[in-house]
DNA sequence: CACCAGATCTCT
DNA sequence: GAGATCTGGTGT
């Protein structure tokens, strides 16, 4: 394959509320060091953003979320209840805390090694921020570093097909508030595509929002 | 040093 | 819907 599909920096450097609708249909791809390349559509984000009281960065910069302070196109993952890793695309310029948070994904249809680890159904392996970073092996080791095929970790465009039903309502992007949070729960910054299995089919309901 | 977390699984 | 899980980040 050719690496000259893979989403740049400048396209990612725009608000999280602008990037978090468009990566929806976008693919997340990833290389693991023995050499095959995975990759899986996303279907659910998540935006956070600088004056979020759900952001990380909203207080102030540590070493665990510099990353988000940082360039656009840059990774920010962090361990979360001490088992689980959540992978953030850095968004926006430096300087300003902002990422998406990339909460599920269609799996391939070859799985990358030990996919025991994940259990029920196997379209439902990336559903969930935890689930599809466990499928991809994807943990904090990789947090700060740029989005790009030679860091094994990168996202790549839509595809004509994706964008062609969309524009003709074959898929639809749902918009609708974010999920376990304790603060700024009412700010309609996650999105996610309609009909679709590997959605958090827990919170699909919480569409209050008219 | 103590508490708790942008989650998930396994029950009920 | 609730409890157990497991460890690093954060504030006292």
């Amino acid at each position: 394959m050719n690496d000259s599909a893979w989403i740049s920096a400048s396209w990612l450097a725009r608000s999280s509320l602008a990037v978090a609708p468009d990566l929806i249909g976008c693919t997340l791809a990833r290389q693991l060091a023995s050499g095959p390349i995975y990759r899986g559509l996303i279907v659910e984000t998540e935006a956070y953003m600088a004056g979020d009281p759900a952001c990380h960065g909203y207080r102030k910069q540590t070493r665990r979320n510099a990353p988000m302070f940082g360039k656009a196109g840059h990774a920010y993952i962090y361990l979360i209840y001490g088992m689980y890793h959540c992978f953030n695309v850095v968004t926006d310029r430096e300087g300003l805390a902002s990422a998406v948070l990339i909460r599920a994904i269609l799996p391939p249809t070859s799985l990358p090694p030990r996919p025991k680890d994940l259990k029920g159904k196997p379209e439902r392996y990336g559903a969930g921020p935890g689930k599809l970073c466990r499928l991809f092996h994807i943990d904090r080791t990789l947090s700060g570093l740029p989005l790009q095929p030679r860091s094994g970790l990168w996202l790549e465009p839509r595809s004509p097909d994706f964008a062609q039903k969309l524009t003709q309502g074959g898929h639809q992007i749902i918009q609708t508030t974010r999920i376990g949070l304790s603060q700024g729960q009412d700010l309609p910054w996650r999105w996610y595509l309609n009909h679709c299995q590997a959605v958090s089919i827990a919170r699909k309901s919480n569409q209050n929002m008219g």
